[in-house]
DNA sequence: AAATATAATTAGATTAGTCTAATTATTGTA
DNA sequence: TACAATAATTAGACTAATCTAATTATATTT
């Protein structure tokens, strides 16, 4: 079908668009990569002729329908695949990224749904993400940064968006899982600095930057 | 690591050596991998610069232990998928096949241990191939070829040598599955026919080419 | 608007893995 | 042993994905 090159480059354009909007930059695009800019214009050129993306020189460009299927099929398998490696096979959430990376790409509709179904069709991933269901449709999620929470407010943690292992082992550390209800005790004014109320009877206290990295359900 | 390609060449090589005797011709190499032999030649320097294999100019091949130690390694990932896709995921013994030649190229050694335990330490893929162990020892099997016994004689029912969907369909359709107990009640002189009972009170026929791709443990 | 800085593309090369056509080596037979 | 058949290698070319260096296009300042 496609290459994992291709498929690779679907994901990261698709991720592009969710955060940076419709057009996408040859430069964005070769730093997510890890590659250098020609090898993109050269590589969305191919693209464009077996219409994943459209192109206009020096105009950037963004995924087609069937692009956009296509990336949207990739992270449906990474997702699902990371959930069967924490739930069954005892990896922790910080682990499992990087073998994802390598079996999203196994080739097989149905081999997916089988593994949705081994799984009890999950709806989000061990790290809160959304899973597309077979049609490709992605639950619209209403969450927001615990750093736009105001005092007293309450919400429930559901994802991160810093998705490094030395973010998800700091949370481990402090205690901080999904699905545990939060409540804003008090907002540092210097430093903006979080006391958070997590379970009854705990306290801790976050930086700015983990606020600004975890999402929440308001209450 | 290593390359999909080249794991797929030292399988090939691994299987070739395994029953054509040590050295292996640049032809059936070819032949097996689907390739002209040109292609083989080439691939096959480089694989030697890269100590995986032994090459004389025109005199074939053979694997070094290096390159023995990445076979099985793959054999492993391979049966060890195989009996997940069957025991966990529901698929039948005839469709697993190329979803394993997928799985079987995934870069981890942790998983792959973590998958084996998941499994509970399984000796044999389904269709009764021995699996190797964490270290890459394949316990020598004494099973043999069900047209190899004499009338009277009893076995148990532990592989096949032709993996074909075809095959295994008709083994399906014929009610023989592995562990099956088996005793040949006749052996036609014409065409070598086998009249086998399996179960108490279940008679079958089957022709020379079935019982020469059926293994059995002598009982 | 002109000058400068930044971003993107083109040109030309490289590597892995493959091909076809031509050549050379090995093997089997007369 | 010499001749023919078969097997293997070399030579030269192609594609996907990448690179560096040079060039062109776009955006930002003065
Ligand atoms: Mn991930
Ligand atoms: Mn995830
Ligand atoms: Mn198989
Ligand atoms: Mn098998």
């Amino acid at each position: 079908m496609h290459s994992f090159t291709e498929e690779n480059y679907l994901k990261a354009i698709y991720k592009l668009q969710e955060t940076n909007g419709e057009v996408v930059a040859t430069s964005s695009l070769a730093q997510v990569m890890g590659v250098h800019a020609p090898s993109v214009t050269d590589m969305l050129k191919r693209m464009a002729g077996k219409k994943l993306v459209t192109y206009q020189k020096s105009k950037g460009f963004k995924l087609t329908e069937k692009g956009k299927q296509v990336a949207v099929g990739i992270i449906r398998n990474h997702r699902l695949w990371e959930v069967f490696l924490v739930d069954k096979l005892g990896y922790k959430w910080d682990e499992v990224h990087d073998l994802a990376e390598q079996l999203e790409h196994i080739h097989s509709e149905d081999l997916t749904n089988k593994l949705d179904k081994f799984l009890g069709f999950p709806k989000a991933d061990p790290h809160g993400d959304p899973i597309p269901d077979a049609n490709g449709v992605l639950p619209k999620s209403k969450a927001v940064l615990l750093s736009t929470l105001k005092i007293e407010e309450k919400g429930t943690f559901t994802g991160v968006t810093d998705h490094t292992p030395a973010f998800l082992n700091y949370l481990d550390k402090a205690g901080i899982s999904l699905g545990n209800t939060v409540k804003v005790k008090a907002i540092e004014e210097f430093d903006q600095t979080y006391t958070l109320q997590i379970k009854p009877e705990k306290e801790i206290v976050i930086s700015y930057k983990v606020a600004n990295s975890i999402l929440v359900n308001i209450a």
